[in-house]
DNA sequence: TTCCAGGAAATGG
DNA sequence: CCATTTCATGGA
């Protein structure tokens, strides 16, 4: 296994694996101690994953971000974590607003994904309607399921499956594994990758709201899934989901930002949480976003 | 029991 | 176009 280890100090702002990997945007690692989102973080515990047929590793301790992997890592690291966003200045410049403020000073070190497009868009049409330790159950069991199998030192790993491996599965079985309602929509959705239909990362070339659009053609993939697809595979910054959690902010923090339609709320608290730079009038509105969403869900809020 | 969870699709007006 | 209803399932 090839190793190596990065001191937190040289992220800007910091980096903390448990919130940003237990956060509720990525269900694609689990942790060798099997208590992937129960609640508490365990600095002895490895966050695993397989990337490209290679097991990647990662855990912080002692003030260092150490991985291991069968291959060289530590660009993959640096992506996935996002270890270069500067946290301290995004969290700078968004809004001087008492619950953006309070969630930011919060959760130091949390930072947005960069999962892949495919399964972060079955994982969020897993995601309706379900509480953030079943997505994450539903993604494993996805996995152990269809996913390629890798066995590093005795131990056995999936991937999270193909389009193909998903495309192969039927809504019967799927619906046994606990899908519910979902269960056809995952496998249409990968048929359609699977066939050349669509894929999701032809959306990453689009102006925010067309490739918002774009996924929607997707079974089970509404605006809100679509949000998620573009803020955590896509590079979309801006894009903050209208989730319950997000819905309830809007309601009792920001009334006037609700305009009724998706996308007009969507416009309108984009603008919000996000700052001004140039003509872009809603910069890093998807921090913001997954700092509240955070905030609220764990009953942080007024300490 | 009832309610709720990072909603979407189908239906009805 | 917008509002309502239906769809699974496990945990509190």
């Amino acid at each position: 296994m090839d190793a190596g280890a990065i001191p937190t100090d040289d992220c800007p702002g910091g980096v903390d694996c448990y919130l940003t990997l237990e956060s509720g945007q990525s269900y694609l690692w689990e942790r060798d101690d099997g208590e992937m989102y129960a609640g508490e973080p365990n600095p002895e515990a490895w966050y695993e994953t397989v990337v490209d047929g290679h097991l990647l590793r990662v855990r912080q301790r002692d003030g260092r971000l150490e991985w291991e992997s069968t291959t060289d890592a530590a660009d993959l690291v640096r992506e996935r974590l996002r270890l270069d966003d500067d946290l301290e200045r995004i969290a700078a410049r968004a809004p001087d607003d008492p619950l953006v403020r309070e969630a930011y000073a919060a959760h130091t070190g949390l930072r947005l994904v960069a999962d892949p497009p495919f399964p972060t868009l079955i994982s969020f049409i897993c995601s309706a309607q379900m509480r953030v330790r079943r997505i994450h159950r539903m993604v494993s069991t996805l996995a152990a399921a269809y996913g390629d199998e890798l066995v590093v030192d005795g131990r056995t790993y999936h991937a999270f499956p193909t389009p193909d491996q998903l495309a192969g599965a039927t809504e019967d079985e799927l619906r046994d594994l606990g899908l519910g309602y979902r269960a056809p929509y995952v496998v249409r959705t990968a048929e359609m990758v699977a066939s050349g239909e669509a894929h999701p990362e032809a959306a990453r070339d689009l102006p925010y709201e067309e490739a918002r659009d774009y996924l929607t053609q997707f079974v089970g993939v509404g605006e809100k899934v679509a949000d998620c697809v573009l803020l955590f595979a896509l590079d979309f910054d801006e894009a903050v989901p209208l989730d319950t959690w997000i819905k309830g902010a809007i309601t009792d923090y920001y009334p006037d930002c609700d305009r009724g339609s998706y996308a007009d709320t969507s416009r309108a608290i984009r603008e919000r949480l996000g700052c001004v730079d140039g003509d872009v009038p809603d910069r890093y509105a998807g921090y913001a976003q997954t700092y509240v969403f955070h905030h609220l869900r764990t009953g942080a809020v007024g300490d």
